[in-house]
DNA sequence: TCTGAAGACTTCGAATCTAAAGTTCGAAGC
DNA sequence: GCTTCGAACTTTAGATTCGAAGTCTTCAGA
């Protein structure tokens, strides 16, 4: 359980030797650097999948309540505006919402001054909800970043937001090769 | 769709200032860390995305072909052992397979020495599939990090292996308040 | 040999997501 | 005023997943 958590999971180190293996030219520190954000990304969500679990709620209804409470109060949005925050077709937000609406965690009203608009709001035991998580995750970050210095923490911060935005004004031809992403 | 997961998405510097207004006691530079490794992975998995697909293949084939090349010649493993290594039930591995047979990227038959197993393997057109989407990849990773500084690069590798650590080695009830995450 | 237990895979049903078609409402033009 | 277009949301159909039940094979013990 602690010592060996996938089962048939290879070490990271492992993986890059079997990456240099199978295919010719390629940088093991960059293969380090994008294998381990990957496996770092996925285990802090089974992390907080635990974690909402114990809340009664999915980690999917924790992204709408985060979308709701960081749109700052009154805690409103339409369907169409959380569905592009959170990447999720129309069809699928409002499956999503029907569910949290049944579980008191949202309400859904019509927009009187526009009656095609459907407005989204947070309830008081939604927003209990993720304060309840945030105090877990806060916890649980908190956790993972404690043996970092503080020089560390200030450099990986930094780097990381770099490469965010590389990543986010990538222009399609453009002055690097990556892919347009919007 | 999901093509702009962000329209509606603030930057990184809002985020974390609605974060600091809605949540007493959040360390900035913590949520910021974890704020970006999470935006920055969602965006590469769509660039992987968007550069299988140009091969005519999913990310969830992508994972099983991955899987199979890095476990070396000859390329063959069990579905349990597929599953375990790519965190699927059975059930769903099976399904997957299934596709994947029909499209001739792996094949399927009776282990004969053990009639309950079932042997899955690489076909000629799967492993070229792999090595195109490799060549995508590197170059997309390449160009990402092509603006760190090798003493970047080298931080950036030892801190995030650390942190993997970390999160892997986690004891329920031991030094950490880490959860067990397996 | 026979029988029961365990293992490996598949099948079935429910849940959730996407893509596309459908519905309702509002606004612009004739 | 009527019509048409577009926007916002919902509904429907298909795909993928998980959890649980089912099937088949192997192995150990009576």
């Amino acid at each position: 359980m602690g010592d060996t958590p996938d089962v048939g999971e290879p070490t990271l180190e492992e993986q890059i030797a079997a990456y240099q293996r199978e295919f010719q030219g390629l940088d093991p520190q960059v293969e380090k650097i994008v294998s381990a954000l990957s496996r770092l990304n996925r285990r802090m969500n089974v992390a907080y999948g635990r974690q909402t679990a114990e809340l009664g709620i999915s980690n999917a209804e924790w992204e709408v309540l985060k979308a709701l409470v960081l749109s700052g109060a009154p805690y409103r949005m339409g369907p169409s505006d959380l569905a592009k925050r959170l990447g999720l077709t129309p069809a699928a937000m409002t499956h999503r919402i029907d569910r949290m609406v049944t579980e008191g965690l949202v309400t859904r009203e019509r927009d009187e001054s526009n009656r095609v608009r459907v407005i989204i709001e947070l309830t008081t035991d939604g927003r209990e909800k993720w304060l309840e998580a945030m105090r877990l995750a806060s916890v649980f970050e908190e956790d993972l970043l404690q043996d970092l210095t503080p020089a560390e923490r200030a450099v990986l911060g930094e780097v990381l937001t770099r490469l965010l935005r590389r990543v986010e004004h990538a222009q399609p031809d453009a002055g690097g090769r990556l892919s347009d992403l919007e």
